[in-house]
RNA sequence: GGAGAGGUGGCAGAGCGGUCGAAUGCGGCGGUCUUGAAAACCGCUUUGCUCGCAAGGGCAACGGGGGUUCGAAUCCCUCCCUCUCCGCCA
């Protein structure tokens, strides 16, 4: 959610950030500073209503002490229209401070101004690309068909246990999949990252804080007897360990590593393109999460990007990355690189993370804010990346490595999975 | 799941209908003293909203919500959470 007295204060920057986005831009802020204007003027009347009545219990309390019986039986009488008054106004208030958040809540961040503009995938800027892309030749089989054949990937089983999209692991699969989760976490703790290991599920307030609620509320699978949600990535549970706090300038930057399965319902997207492990319900991933000053969080974004290349670099994966034009952009990011891999056997690049700058954004719903050297508590900026998203890394590396002897392992894994091949 | 106890400031812990945003202690910050440090002493030490150019005001918050009252941290209702005991259980 956008900082009120930022884009009250900052209206044309924040005017022509948001345009970014392909968005009425104007008409959303013009509709947010006129709800807030009404907000305002019944808060002072409130305020000043309430005020009336405090000196006027306080002088009853005096009269009674006084023994002024009949002068303190007269403002009591009139302290019921005061009352009367205030309750109405504070109706009117929490209606204004409701439609405020409603529409507050609607318009997504404001992107950085360096997110080009634009509406489509196709207008998102090419940073840079690394990585020999192998010639699989003709008989190149995709990851869903390796799998069957290799045995270790098993899309009916899932099925059968619980739905399309839940894939099952065995053998060297799971191995796999084991190897790459600790693999991640160990290069994650060596740059510095602390490891969480936190709940899999989130009531609706740590929902609400990192912005899954209300923008994303059809995304999560939704536990309704308990009112709870599975997590959709660590993201959420992580940031949200600071949510309502206040933390001192010399503890920043935290930065928190942790691995846990995601669940996304995705509702709506089927089709060839999202075989396999291409787009699934449940997988796992390693997400790093960082809380930074703002004058700082730039460069951390670019710190993380550099992480995410090293791994993709160690595993000796094709990839590229880009920079996500304004209308591209998740929700609540002021600025996001995806990574992608490139899969031989799909001929296609595959998003396998997303690292977003979120500024204010989610610190603003969060409450989470820093005491910075005025001693001023200020909000401090959150970040978070995939490093990395297992489901499709794993359908890029055994595509891209098989060959006639087995699926080769990159080095950098063997000693996690303690085997070099994937054999039959 | 059943029974009981309790939720107050960074922490500990008072207050149990009025002047209590809240005693006191600890911690923290600033100062005096000291060659320096410690001790001692003095002062300061929550957050949000709002009015104001500012100085400085006002309002709200004692787990959440509602109620009683001229007035609630204090009384009542309700929800949530924590702890203890019992039951169940990886």
């Amino acid at each position: 959610m956008l900082e009120l007295t930022f884009l009250r204060e900052h209206r044309d920057e924040t005017e022509a950030r948001l345009a970014k986005r392909n968005i009425d831009a104007k008409g959303l802020i013009e509709h947010a500073i006129e709800l807030d204007g009404v907000r305002r003027s019944t808060q002072t009347e409130l305020d000043g209503t309430q005020a009336e009545l405090n000196a006027l219990s306080r002088s009853v309390g005096e009269l009674m002490k006084g023994g002024k019986k009949e002068e303190a039986e007269a403002a009591k009488a009139k302290s019921a229209a005061l009352k009367d008054g205030i309750a109405r106004l504070k109706e009117r208030l929490e209606a204004s401070e409701k439609s405020l958040q409603d529409h507050l809540v609607t318009i997504p961040n404001a992107p950085n101004a360096k997110v080009p503009p634009g509406s489509t995938p196709e207008e998102n800027t090419v940073v840079m690309q690394e990585g020999a892309i192998p010639e699989l030749g003709p008989n190149a089989k995709p990851h869903w068909e390796l799998g069957e054949e290799y045995g270790f990937l098993h899309m009916d089983l899932g099925v059968k246990l619980t739905g399309a999209g839940f894939p099952v692991y065995s053998g060297q699969g799971a191995r796999l999949q084991r190897a790459l989760i600790a693999f991640f976490l160990d290069k994650a703790t060596e740059a510095g990252y602390r490891e969480i290991i936190p709940p899999h599920m989130v009531n609706a307030a740590s929902a609400f804080a990192t912005g899954q609620l209300p923008d994303k509320e059809g995304q999560m699978y939704h536990a309704t007897v308990d009112d709870l949600y599975l997590i959709p990535t660590a993201e959420v549970p992580i940031t949200n360990l600071y949510r309502d706090e206040i933390i001192d300038a010399d503890k920043l930057p935290i930065k928190n590593v942790g691995y846990t399965p995601c669940f996304r319902r995705e509702a709506g997207s089927y089709g060839a393109h999202v075989r396999g492990l291409n787009r699934v319900h449940q997988f796992d991933k390693v997400e790093i999460v960082r809380v930074e000053k703002p004058e700082n969080s730039y460069a951390a974004l670019e710190e993380m990007v550099e992480h995410v290349k090293g791994l993709l670099r160690a595993l000796e994966l094709p990839y590229r990355q880009l920079l996500l034009c304004g209308g591209d952009m998740g929700f609540s990011s002021a600025m996001t690189y995806d990574m992608e891999v490139f899969s031989a056997a799909q001929q296609r690049w595959l998003e396998v993370s997303s690292i977003s700058n979120f500024e204010t954004f989610q610190t603003n719903r969060l409450k989470l804010r820093y005491r910075g050297e005025d001693k001023k508590p200020r909000l401090a900026h959150t970040l978070n990346g995939s490093a990395l998203a297992l489901a499709r890394i794993v359908a890029a590396l055994i595509e891209n490595n098989q060959g006639p002897d087995g699926i080769r392992i990159p080095k950098a894994l063997q000693p996690y999975t303690g085997f070099t091949l994937i054999t039959k």
